[in-house]
DNA sequence: TTCCAGGACCGGG
DNA sequence: CCCGGTCATGGA
């Protein structure tokens, strides 16, 4: 990876498997746009930045190479060789997947922010998660420049109540929010632990919160804690394993069932007909 | 109008 | 342990 600071911005080449729109709308994060001039602009560890990708660079606008190295580096995980990963699924269905998104990195996002977001995603679709946790934003969140704002602190949600939260319109995702927000702030839940425990009690751990089951646990341990082995089932990837893997996913991705997951989901979510690829899925729920 | 969305909780069997 | 109903909201 070449890094270089040219006038305000960092240009950074070099970086293979590195697609920023294929990593920031591939329903891992919720907090970034693309603007009219085709730069992505997103808000995440107290920060905003704008980026733009060609073909010869990929261009943070308007930070240090200090930021970047501590902030953006970390948080896209330029660090992992996913070239080498990826080259390991032996599959066909997942090379197709990986040959149609190539680029995706698993995002190392803020755990209290991720866990948050996907307690947010349960029975919701992706446009409406985002109107949502721009709405918490905007209402709790400190104020970073312009219209961004901070993902509000576990400190900050704590102390209010659902009355609080009424104009967010997330509906019976309210309660579990707050209970996410007072078991963080309090220490019951403590990333650091987190961190360093296996997927297994990690998920334990997490599930204690109200709203917190299998597939949030999984989402938050894979985006926010860097767990490269959990395996989020959602609805699609549930139908995507009933067709393809009903005996589990194929032994080459053990160790990172997450990245695969990612490209698996991404791939087919984006299928308008689902038949053309699962024609069994039609009575299969 | 009905169905569905990156699910989880709860009660009954 | 497993199953179905339920939970808010809004776009298709």
């Amino acid at each position: 990876m070449q890094i270089k600071q040219i006038g305000a911005d960092v240009a950074i080449k070099n970086i293979p498997c590195f697609n920023v729109e294929n990593c920031v709308f591939s329903g891992q994060t919720f907090r970034w746009t693309k603007k009219s001039d085709g730069t992505f602009h997103g808000i995440a560890m107290d920060k905003s930045v704008d980026i733009e990708q060609n073909s010869e660079n990929i261009i943070f606008k308007n930070i240090s190479i200090d930021d970047f190295n501590i902030v953006w580096r970390t948080y896209f995980d330029l660090d992992t060789d996913y070239e080498k990963i990826l080259s390991c699924f032996n599959d066909e269905t997942i090379k197709k997947a990986v040959t149609a998104y190539y680029g995706i990195r698993i995002l190392n996002q803020d755990p209290w922010e991720t866990l948050c977001s996907f307690i947010i995603s349960q029975n919701n679709n992706i446009p409406r998660i985002k109107g949502i946790i721009s709405r918490l934003c905007n209402m709790y969140g400190e104020k970073i420049s312009g219209n961004d704002y901070a993902f509000p602190k576990p400190e900050k949600l704590a102390e209010l109540n659902k009355a609080d939260l009424i104009d967010l319109r997330a509906g019976f995702r309210t309660k579990y929010i707050l209970d996410a927000a007072r078991k963080t702030a309090n220490g019951e839940i403590q990333p650091e632990k987190i961190h360093i425990m296996s997927i297994e009690e990690a998920a334990k751990e997490l599930k204690k919160i109200k709203g917190v089951g299998d597939k949030v646990a999984a989402c938050t341990l894979l985006y926010g804690y860097g767990k490269k082995d959990a395996f989020p089932v959602d609805v699609w990837v549930k139908r995507i394993m009933q067709y393809y893997y009903p005996d589990g996913l194929p032994k080459c991705t053990e160790g990172y069932k997450g990245v695969a997951q990612m490209y698996l989901f991404e791939y087919f979510r984006n299928k308008k007909t689902l038949e053309e690829y699962l024609p069994q899925s039609k009575n299969k729920n």
